[in-house]
DNA sequence: TCTGGGGTCCTAGGACCC
DNA sequence: TCTGGGGTCCTAGGACCC
Protein backbone atom coordinates (compact mmCIF):
# COMPACT_ATOMS: atom_id res chain seq x y z
CA UNK A 1 0.00 0.00 0.00
CA UNK A 2 1.09 3.54 -0.64
CA UNK A 3 -0.41 6.74 0.48
CA UNK A 4 0.23 10.04 -0.93
CA UNK A 5 -1.03 13.52 0.84
CA UNK A 6 -1.57 16.33 -0.71
CA UNK A 7 0.83 17.63 1.61
CA UNK A 8 2.90 15.37 1.05
CA UNK A 9 3.93 14.82 4.26
CA UNK A 10 4.43 10.97 3.56
CA UNK A 11 5.34 9.45 0.25
CA UNK A 12 5.91 5.89 0.40
CA UNK A 13 5.55 3.87 -3.63
CA UNK A 14 3.59 0.99 -4.63
CA UNK A 15 5.69 -1.61 -6.33
CA UNK A 16 6.76 0.34 -9.59
CA UNK A 17 5.94 -2.97 -11.68
CA UNK A 18 2.47 -3.08 -10.32
CA UNK A 19 -0.20 -4.36 -12.86
CA UNK A 20 -2.75 -5.51 -10.61
CA UNK A 21 -4.50 -1.86 -9.65
CA UNK A 22 -6.40 -1.66 -12.79
CA UNK A 23 -9.69 0.40 -11.52
CA UNK A 24 -9.21 3.85 -10.27
CA UNK A 25 -11.86 5.71 -8.50
CA UNK A 26 -11.27 9.57 -8.23
CA UNK A 27 -13.70 11.78 -6.02
CA UNK A 28 -13.54 15.15 -5.66
CA UNK A 29 -12.92 16.80 -1.77
CA UNK A 30 -16.19 18.65 -0.66
CA UNK A 31 -17.73 19.01 -4.29
CA UNK A 32 -20.10 21.86 -3.65
CA UNK A 33 -18.13 23.50 -1.04
CA UNK A 34 -15.28 24.01 -3.10
CA UNK A 35 -16.28 25.50 -6.22
CA UNK A 36 -17.98 27.64 -3.81
CA UNK A 37 -15.21 28.66 -2.50
CA UNK A 38 -13.36 29.52 -5.71
CA UNK A 39 -15.93 32.41 -5.69
CA UNK A 40 -15.36 33.26 -2.20
CA UNK A 41 -11.51 32.45 -1.66
CA UNK A 42 -12.17 35.03 1.43
CA UNK A 43 -14.24 32.20 3.09
CA UNK A 44 -11.32 29.57 2.79
CA UNK A 45 -10.37 27.30 6.11
CA UNK A 46 -13.55 28.59 7.55
CA UNK A 47 -16.54 26.52 8.28
CA UNK A 48 -18.75 26.58 5.31
CA UNK A 49 -22.17 25.09 4.70
CA UNK A 50 -24.04 24.32 1.20
CA UNK A 51 -27.72 24.68 1.04
CA UNK A 52 -30.83 26.03 1.07
CA UNK A 53 -31.63 28.40 3.50
CA UNK A 54 -35.44 27.31 3.97
CA UNK A 55 -36.84 25.90 7.27
CA UNK A 56 -36.33 22.11 6.08
CA UNK A 57 -33.71 21.86 3.97
CA UNK A 58 -30.58 19.50 4.71
CA UNK A 59 -26.80 20.20 4.44
CA UNK A 60 -25.77 19.73 0.87
CA UNK A 61 -22.16 19.85 1.05
CA UNK A 62 -19.52 21.26 3.86
CA UNK A 63 -16.20 22.14 4.10
CA UNK A 64 -14.04 19.96 6.01
CA UNK A 65 -13.55 22.98 8.49
CA UNK A 66 -17.34 22.41 9.24
CA UNK A 67 -17.15 19.02 9.58
CA UNK A 68 -15.06 18.63 12.24
CA UNK A 69 -18.08 20.31 14.47
CA UNK A 70 -19.86 17.34 13.25
CA UNK A 71 -21.73 18.56 10.55
CA UNK A 72 -22.30 16.56 7.16
CA UNK A 73 -24.30 16.43 4.22
CA UNK A 74 -27.59 15.15 4.60
CA UNK A 75 -27.95 16.82 7.95
CA UNK A 76 -30.87 18.97 8.96
CA UNK A 77 -29.57 22.47 8.42
CA UNK A 78 -31.04 23.30 12.06
CA UNK A 79 -28.88 20.18 13.30
CA UNK A 80 -25.41 21.83 11.34
CA UNK A 81 -26.57 25.15 12.67
CA UNK A 82 -26.78 23.92 15.96
CA UNK A 83 -23.17 21.98 16.00
CA UNK A 84 -22.04 24.86 14.39
CA UNK A 85 -23.67 28.49 14.83
CA UNK A 86 -20.80 29.91 12.89
CA UNK A 87 -20.44 28.91 9.81
CA UNK A 88 -21.07 30.74 6.63
CA UNK A 89 -24.01 28.94 4.78
CA UNK A 90 -23.68 29.44 1.01
CA UNK A 91 -27.08 28.78 -1.36
CA UNK A 92 -25.97 25.73 -4.02
CA UNK A 93 -25.49 26.51 -7.44
CA UNK A 94 -25.94 23.56 -9.66
CA UNK A 95 -25.37 24.82 -12.98
CA UNK A 96 -21.33 25.60 -11.65
CA UNK A 97 -21.35 22.55 -10.39
CA UNK A 98 -22.08 20.85 -13.47
CA UNK A 99 -19.64 23.06 -15.41
CA UNK A 100 -16.91 21.72 -13.16
CA UNK A 101 -18.12 18.07 -13.23
CA UNK A 102 -17.66 18.24 -17.11
CA UNK A 103 -14.57 19.76 -17.31
CA UNK A 104 -13.14 17.12 -14.84
CA UNK A 105 -14.35 14.28 -16.85
CA UNK A 106 -12.73 15.96 -19.46
CA UNK A 107 -9.11 15.57 -17.70
CA UNK A 108 -9.93 11.96 -16.70
CA UNK A 109 -10.67 10.93 -20.58
CA UNK A 110 -6.86 12.37 -21.46
CA UNK A 111 -6.08 9.42 -19.56
CA UNK A 112 -8.80 6.46 -20.83
CA UNK A 113 -11.73 6.59 -22.33
CA UNK A 114 -13.36 3.96 -19.95
CA UNK A 115 -14.47 6.41 -17.69
CA UNK A 116 -18.01 5.48 -15.44
CA UNK A 117 -19.50 8.87 -13.96
CA UNK A 118 -21.20 7.51 -10.32
CA UNK A 119 -21.91 10.78 -9.64
CA UNK A 120 -21.41 14.50 -10.18
CA UNK A 121 -17.99 14.51 -8.53
CA UNK A 122 -16.96 10.54 -8.63
CA UNK A 123 -16.13 8.51 -11.03
CA UNK A 124 -14.39 5.12 -12.15
CA UNK A 125 -11.60 4.42 -14.66
CA UNK A 126 -10.57 1.49 -16.12
CA UNK A 127 -6.99 1.98 -16.29
CA UNK A 128 -5.79 -0.98 -17.87
CA UNK A 129 -4.99 0.45 -21.05
CA UNK A 130 -3.48 3.98 -19.63
CA UNK A 131 -0.88 2.12 -17.88
CA UNK A 132 1.17 1.47 -20.97
CA UNK A 133 1.24 5.60 -21.55
CA UNK A 134 1.37 6.95 -17.92
CA UNK A 135 3.32 4.13 -16.41
CA UNK A 136 1.15 2.52 -12.99
CA UNK A 137 -1.68 3.64 -10.85
CA UNK A 138 0.50 5.26 -9.25
CA UNK A 139 1.44 7.91 -11.82
CA UNK A 140 -1.70 8.59 -13.36
CA UNK A 141 -2.98 9.34 -9.97
CA UNK A 142 -0.53 11.86 -9.16
CA UNK A 143 -0.41 13.19 -12.50
CA UNK A 144 -4.78 13.16 -12.72
CA UNK A 145 -4.87 14.99 -9.57
CA UNK A 146 -2.01 17.54 -10.84
CA UNK A 147 -4.31 18.66 -14.02
CA UNK A 148 -7.68 18.70 -12.47
CA UNK A 149 -5.35 20.95 -9.44
CA UNK A 150 -4.31 23.15 -12.11
CA UNK A 151 -6.90 23.52 -14.53
CA UNK A 152 -10.07 23.90 -11.66
CA UNK A 153 -8.33 25.05 -8.51
CA UNK A 154 -10.25 21.75 -7.31
CA UNK A 155 -8.76 18.81 -5.01
CA UNK A 156 -9.74 15.47 -5.34
CA UNK A 157 -8.76 11.54 -3.58
CA UNK A 158 -7.58 8.88 -6.05
CA UNK A 159 -7.76 4.91 -5.43
CA UNK A 160 -6.46 2.24 -7.24
CA UNK A 161 -7.40 -1.57 -6.52
CA UNK A 162 -8.16 -4.36 -8.10
CA UNK A 163 -12.03 -4.16 -8.18
CA UNK A 164 -14.47 -0.85 -8.16
CA UNK A 165 -15.22 -1.30 -4.41
CA UNK A 166 -11.41 -1.47 -3.29
CA UNK A 167 -10.73 1.37 -5.51
CA UNK A 168 -13.41 3.58 -3.42
CA UNK A 169 -12.70 2.19 -0.26
CA UNK A 170 -9.38 3.34 -1.11
CA UNK A 171 -10.34 6.77 -2.19
CA UNK A 172 -12.31 7.24 0.84
CA UNK A 173 -9.10 6.76 3.00
CA UNK A 174 -6.95 8.38 1.21
CA UNK A 175 -9.24 11.86 1.51
CA UNK A 176 -8.79 14.54 1.75
CA UNK A 177 -6.54 15.04 -1.07
CA UNK A 178 -4.74 12.35 -1.27
CA UNK A 179 -4.11 8.93 -3.11
CA UNK A 180 -4.13 5.48 -2.51
CA UNK A 181 -2.90 2.36 -3.98
CA UNK A 182 -3.95 -1.28 -3.10
CA UNK A 183 -2.24 -3.68 -4.88
CA UNK A 184 -3.88 -6.80 -5.31
CA UNK A 185 -1.62 -9.24 -2.53
CA UNK A 186 -2.62 -6.28 -0.03
CA UNK A 187 -6.34 -6.19 -0.41
CA UNK A 188 -7.00 -8.73 2.40
CA UNK A 189 -4.85 -6.80 4.71
CA UNK A 190 -6.03 -3.46 3.57
CA UNK A 191 -10.08 -5.07 3.69
CA UNK A 192 -10.35 -6.84 6.94
CA UNK A 193 -9.69 -4.22 9.60
CA UNK A 194 -12.31 -1.93 8.22
CA UNK A 195 -15.64 -1.77 10.01
CA UNK A 196 -18.84 -3.05 8.42
CA UNK A 197 -20.01 -0.02 7.70
CA UNK A 198 -16.64 0.37 5.26
CA UNK A 199 -18.63 -2.37 3.04
CA UNK A 200 -21.16 -0.91 -0.05
CA UNK A 201 -24.18 -1.70 1.18
CA UNK A 202 -24.34 -1.60 4.50
CA UNK A 203 -26.50 1.47 6.02
CA UNK A 204 -27.29 2.06 9.40
CA UNK A 205 -30.17 -0.77 9.19
CA UNK A 206 -27.74 -3.55 7.93
CA UNK A 207 -24.99 -2.36 10.40
CA UNK A 208 -27.62 -2.95 13.23
CA UNK A 209 -28.55 -6.43 11.80
CA UNK A 210 -24.59 -7.24 11.43
CA UNK A 211 -23.89 -5.86 14.73
CA UNK A 212 -26.51 -8.41 16.24
CA UNK A 213 -24.37 -11.40 14.96
CA UNK A 214 -21.37 -10.02 16.88
CA UNK A 215 -19.85 -8.49 13.86
CA UNK A 216 -17.90 -5.24 13.94
CA UNK A 217 -15.05 -5.64 11.12
CA UNK A 218 -15.15 -6.57 7.61
CA UNK A 219 -13.01 -9.87 8.60
CA UNK A 220 -15.85 -10.30 11.16
CA UNK A 221 -18.64 -10.50 7.75
CA UNK A 222 -15.72 -12.73 5.83
CA UNK A 223 -15.58 -15.42 8.69
CA UNK A 224 -19.16 -15.81 9.63
CA UNK A 225 -21.30 -18.76 7.29
CA UNK A 226 -22.60 -17.65 4.47
CA UNK A 227 -26.29 -18.88 5.56
CA UNK A 228 -25.89 -17.14 8.56
CA UNK A 229 -25.79 -13.68 6.88
CA UNK A 230 -28.69 -14.73 4.58
CA UNK A 231 -30.81 -15.33 7.44
CA UNK A 232 -30.54 -11.71 8.76
CA UNK A 233 -30.10 -9.59 5.80
CA UNK A 234 -31.83 -11.64 3.20
CA UNK A 235 -30.37 -13.48 -0.34
CA UNK A 236 -28.89 -10.88 -2.27
CA UNK A 237 -27.34 -9.17 0.07
CA UNK A 238 -25.55 -11.78 2.08
CA UNK A 239 -24.48 -12.78 -1.27
CA UNK A 240 -22.92 -9.30 -2.31
CA UNK A 241 -21.75 -8.66 1.60
CA UNK A 242 -19.58 -11.88 1.32
CA UNK A 243 -17.62 -11.59 -1.77
CA UNK A 244 -17.04 -7.82 -1.07
CA UNK A 245 -15.51 -9.10 2.62
CA UNK A 246 -13.29 -11.11 0.33
CA UNK A 247 -12.39 -8.49 -1.61
CA UNK A 248 -14.33 -10.13 -4.50
CA UNK A 249 -16.40 -7.46 -7.05
CA UNK A 250 -17.35 -8.57 -10.38
CA UNK A 251 -18.59 -4.97 -11.67
CA UNK A 252 -16.62 -4.11 -14.65
CA UNK A 253 -16.48 -0.46 -15.26
CA UNK A 254 -19.52 0.29 -17.46
CA UNK A 255 -19.31 3.43 -20.01
CA UNK A 256 -22.53 2.79 -21.24
CA UNK A 257 -25.22 1.99 -18.81
CA UNK A 258 -29.10 3.30 -19.51
CA UNK A 259 -30.83 5.15 -16.68
CA UNK A 260 -33.86 3.32 -15.53
CA UNK A 261 -36.46 6.08 -14.27
CA UNK A 262 -36.55 9.74 -14.39
CA UNK A 263 -38.58 11.45 -11.30
CA UNK A 264 -38.86 15.02 -9.73
CA UNK A 265 -40.15 15.92 -6.21
CA UNK A 266 -40.49 18.66 -4.22
CA UNK A 267 -40.78 19.27 -0.24
CA UNK A 268 -43.55 21.64 0.73
CA UNK A 269 -42.00 24.59 3.33
CA UNK A 270 -45.47 23.92 4.87
CA UNK A 271 -47.93 20.48 4.96
CA UNK A 272 -50.31 21.40 2.21
CA UNK A 273 -53.87 19.91 2.64
CA UNK A 274 -54.93 21.82 -0.68
CA UNK A 275 -55.79 19.52 -3.59
CA UNK A 276 -55.30 22.48 -5.95
CA UNK A 277 -52.14 23.41 -4.75
CA UNK A 278 -51.13 19.48 -5.06
CA UNK A 279 -52.33 18.81 -8.34
CA UNK A 280 -50.50 22.43 -9.35
CA UNK A 281 -47.03 21.21 -8.85
CA UNK A 282 -47.70 17.44 -9.38
CA UNK A 283 -48.32 19.15 -13.11
CA UNK A 284 -45.07 20.89 -12.97
CA UNK A 285 -43.77 18.23 -11.79
CA UNK A 286 -44.85 15.67 -14.49
CA UNK A 287 -43.86 18.61 -17.32
CA UNK A 288 -40.18 18.15 -16.28
CA UNK A 289 -40.11 14.33 -16.51
CA UNK A 290 -41.35 15.04 -19.53
CA UNK A 291 -39.20 17.30 -20.98
CA UNK A 292 -36.57 14.92 -19.15
CA UNK A 293 -37.77 12.02 -20.99
CA UNK A 294 -37.78 13.49 -24.76
CA UNK A 295 -34.41 14.96 -24.06
CA UNK A 296 -32.81 11.49 -23.33
CA UNK A 297 -35.32 9.56 -25.93
CA UNK A 298 -37.32 7.62 -24.25
CA UNK A 299 -40.47 6.49 -23.61
CA UNK A 300 -42.07 5.45 -19.77
CA UNK A 301 -44.43 2.24 -19.40
CA UNK A 302 -44.97 2.97 -15.64
CA UNK A 303 -46.18 6.10 -13.78
CA UNK A 304 -45.59 6.19 -10.43
CA UNK A 305 -46.95 8.70 -7.55
CA UNK A 306 -44.76 9.59 -4.29
CA UNK A 307 -46.78 11.10 -1.07
CA UNK A 308 -44.82 11.70 2.11
CA UNK A 309 -47.39 12.86 4.72
CA UNK A 310 -46.63 15.56 7.59
CA UNK A 311 -45.92 12.28 9.93
CA UNK A 312 -43.17 11.02 7.38
CA UNK A 313 -45.21 8.33 6.23
CA UNK A 314 -43.88 7.60 3.18
CA UNK A 315 -46.45 6.17 0.15
CA UNK A 316 -45.92 5.07 -3.59
CA UNK A 317 -48.73 4.40 -5.93
CA UNK A 318 -47.99 3.40 -9.32
CA UNK A 319 -49.48 2.24 -12.53
CA UNK A 320 -48.57 0.71 -15.66
CA UNK A 321 -49.86 2.33 -19.34
CA UNK A 322 -50.50 0.44 -22.20
CA UNK A 323 -48.75 2.31 -24.57
CA UNK A 324 -45.32 3.91 -23.48
CA UNK A 325 -45.00 7.46 -23.34
CA UNK A 326 -42.82 10.75 -23.04
CA UNK A 327 -45.52 12.97 -22.77
CA UNK A 328 -45.39 15.23 -19.32
CA UNK A 329 -48.77 15.84 -19.74
CA UNK A 330 -49.82 11.88 -19.74
CA UNK A 331 -47.63 11.46 -16.97
CA UNK A 332 -49.68 13.79 -14.65
CA UNK A 333 -52.93 12.25 -16.02
CA UNK A 334 -51.77 8.94 -14.43
CA UNK A 335 -50.22 10.66 -11.27
CA UNK A 336 -53.05 12.59 -10.57
CA UNK A 337 -55.94 9.75 -10.63
CA UNK A 338 -53.35 8.06 -8.47
CA UNK A 339 -53.54 10.84 -6.16
CA UNK A 340 -56.89 10.88 -6.18
CA UNK A 341 -57.44 7.00 -6.04
CA UNK A 342 -55.08 7.51 -2.58
CA UNK A 343 -57.55 10.03 -0.96
CA UNK A 344 -54.94 10.70 1.91
CA UNK A 345 -54.04 14.78 0.88
CA UNK A 346 -56.44 15.69 3.39
CA UNK A 347 -53.89 14.59 6.19
CA UNK A 348 -51.58 17.36 5.12
CA UNK A 349 -48.83 16.47 2.61
CA UNK A 350 -45.24 17.12 3.20
CA UNK A 351 -43.82 16.08 0.06
CA UNK A 352 -45.20 15.57 -3.42
CA UNK A 353 -43.05 13.43 -6.72
CA UNK A 354 -43.96 11.51 -9.47
CA UNK A 355 -41.74 9.25 -11.30
CA UNK A 356 -41.24 7.53 -14.99
CA UNK A 357 -40.25 4.04 -14.48
CA UNK A 358 -40.27 0.95 -17.53
CA UNK A 359 -37.92 3.25 -20.00
CA UNK A 360 -37.30 2.47 -23.24
CA UNK A 361 -35.93 3.85 -26.68
CA UNK A 362 -38.53 6.39 -27.70
CA UNK A 363 -41.38 4.38 -29.07
CA UNK A 364 -41.58 6.33 -32.11
CA UNK A 365 -44.30 7.51 -34.65
CA UNK A 366 -47.74 8.88 -33.76
CA UNK A 367 -49.24 6.07 -31.68
CA UNK A 368 -47.61 7.79 -28.32
CA UNK A 369 -49.42 10.70 -29.01
CA UNK A 370 -52.60 9.54 -30.31
CA UNK A 371 -52.85 5.72 -30.90
CA UNK A 372 -55.48 6.09 -33.35
CA UNK A 373 -54.03 8.60 -35.26
CA UNK A 374 -51.81 6.39 -38.34
CA UNK A 375 -51.75 9.73 -40.48
CA UNK A 376 -48.74 10.60 -38.21
CA UNK A 377 -46.55 8.36 -40.04
CA UNK A 378 -46.29 10.78 -43.31
CA UNK A 379 -44.67 14.16 -42.52
CA UNK A 380 -47.21 16.45 -44.58
CA UNK A 381 -50.59 14.44 -42.94
CA UNK A 382 -48.57 14.93 -39.82
CA UNK A 383 -48.36 18.87 -40.30
CA UNK A 384 -51.79 19.30 -40.75
CA UNK A 385 -53.12 16.93 -37.61
CA UNK A 386 -51.11 18.69 -35.65
CA UNK A 387 -51.49 22.14 -37.08
CA UNK A 388 -55.43 21.44 -36.40
CA UNK A 389 -55.06 20.50 -32.99
CA UNK A 390 -52.70 23.10 -31.95
CA UNK A 391 -53.81 25.28 -34.50
CA UNK A 392 -52.24 26.81 -37.30
CA UNK A 393 -48.22 27.62 -36.99
CA UNK A 394 -48.24 25.88 -33.60
CA UNK A 395 -45.19 23.91 -35.37
CA UNK A 396 -42.53 25.39 -36.90
CA UNK A 397 -41.56 24.13 -40.39
CA UNK A 398 -37.75 23.55 -39.59
CA UNK A 399 -38.43 21.39 -37.21
CA UNK A 400 -40.14 18.80 -39.53
CA UNK A 401 -37.10 19.07 -42.07
CA UNK A 402 -34.96 17.08 -40.09
CA UNK A 403 -34.96 13.22 -39.32
CA UNK A 404 -38.05 11.74 -37.64
CA UNK A 405 -36.81 11.81 -34.39
CA UNK A 406 -36.26 15.24 -34.15
CA UNK A 407 -39.27 15.95 -36.07
CA UNK A 408 -41.51 13.95 -33.20
CA UNK A 409 -39.38 15.66 -30.34
CA UNK A 410 -40.70 18.81 -31.41
CA UNK A 411 -43.79 17.95 -31.63
CA UNK A 412 -44.18 16.64 -28.34
CA UNK A 413 -42.82 19.63 -26.90
CA UNK A 414 -45.42 21.40 -28.58
CA UNK A 415 -48.33 19.08 -27.84
CA UNK A 416 -46.83 19.50 -23.87
CA UNK A 417 -46.93 22.78 -23.73
CA UNK A 418 -50.15 23.75 -25.47
CA UNK A 419 -52.58 20.57 -24.25
CA UNK A 420 -54.71 22.38 -22.32
CA UNK A 421 -54.90 20.89 -18.70
C1' DT B 1 -32.03 16.92 15.78
C1' DC B 2 -36.01 16.18 12.59
C1' DT B 3 -35.19 14.60 8.44
C1' DG B 4 -33.62 17.15 0.21
C1' DG B 5 -33.64 15.36 -4.29
C1' DG B 6 -31.66 12.49 -7.61
C1' DG B 7 -31.41 7.72 -8.22
C1' DT B 8 -30.61 1.98 -7.82
C1' DC B 9 -31.61 -2.46 -6.10
C1' DC B 10 -34.14 -5.93 -3.34
C1' DT B 11 -38.18 -8.32 -1.28
C1' DA B 12 -42.60 -10.19 -1.05
C1' DG B 13 -47.25 -11.24 -2.38
C1' DG B 14 -50.58 -11.90 -5.93
C1' DA B 15 -51.96 -12.65 -10.77
C1' DC B 16 -51.33 -15.26 -14.56
C1' DC B 17 -49.34 -18.71 -17.76
C1' DC B 18 -47.50 -23.17 -18.92
C1' DT C 1 -61.64 -33.08 -7.65
C1' DC C 2 -57.79 -31.30 -5.64
C1' DT C 3 -53.51 -29.75 -6.47
C1' DG C 4 -47.36 -28.80 -8.24
C1' DG C 5 -43.73 -25.99 -9.63
C1' DG C 6 -41.40 -22.59 -12.39
C1' DG C 7 -41.37 -18.17 -14.61
C1' DT C 8 -42.75 -13.42 -15.42
C1' DC C 9 -45.12 -9.24 -14.52
C1' DC C 10 -47.11 -5.86 -11.44
C1' DT C 11 -47.27 -3.33 -7.18
C1' DA C 12 -45.76 -1.34 -2.50
C1' DG C 13 -42.37 -0.59 0.57
C1' DG C 14 -37.76 -0.12 2.21
C1' DA C 15 -32.60 0.19 2.38
C1' DC C 16 -29.01 2.42 0.46
C1' DC C 17 -25.90 5.68 -2.23
C1' DC C 18 -24.29 10.47 -3.55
Amino acid sequence: MSKQDGSSRQVTTAPLDDRTATIMHVDMDAFFASVELLERPDLRGKPVIVGHASARSVVTAATYEARRYGVNSAMPMAVALRRCPHAVVLEPHFDRYQHFSRQVRAIFEEFTPRVEPLSIDEAFLDITGARALFGGAYAIGTELRRRVLDRTGLTCSVGAAPTKFLAKLASTRAKPDGLLIVPEPDTLRFLHPQPISALWGVGPKTADHLTRLGLRTVADVAAVPIETLRAAIGDAGATRLHALAWGRDPRIVDTVSAEKSIGHETTFETDVRDAETLKRELLRLSLRVGERLRRSDVAARTVSLKLRLHDFTTLTRSRTLNEPTDLGRRVYEEAVTLLEALGRHGEGVRLIGVRAEQLSADAGGGAVLWDDDESWRDTEAAVDALNAKFGEGALRPAALLGPGGARRHHAREQADRDRPV
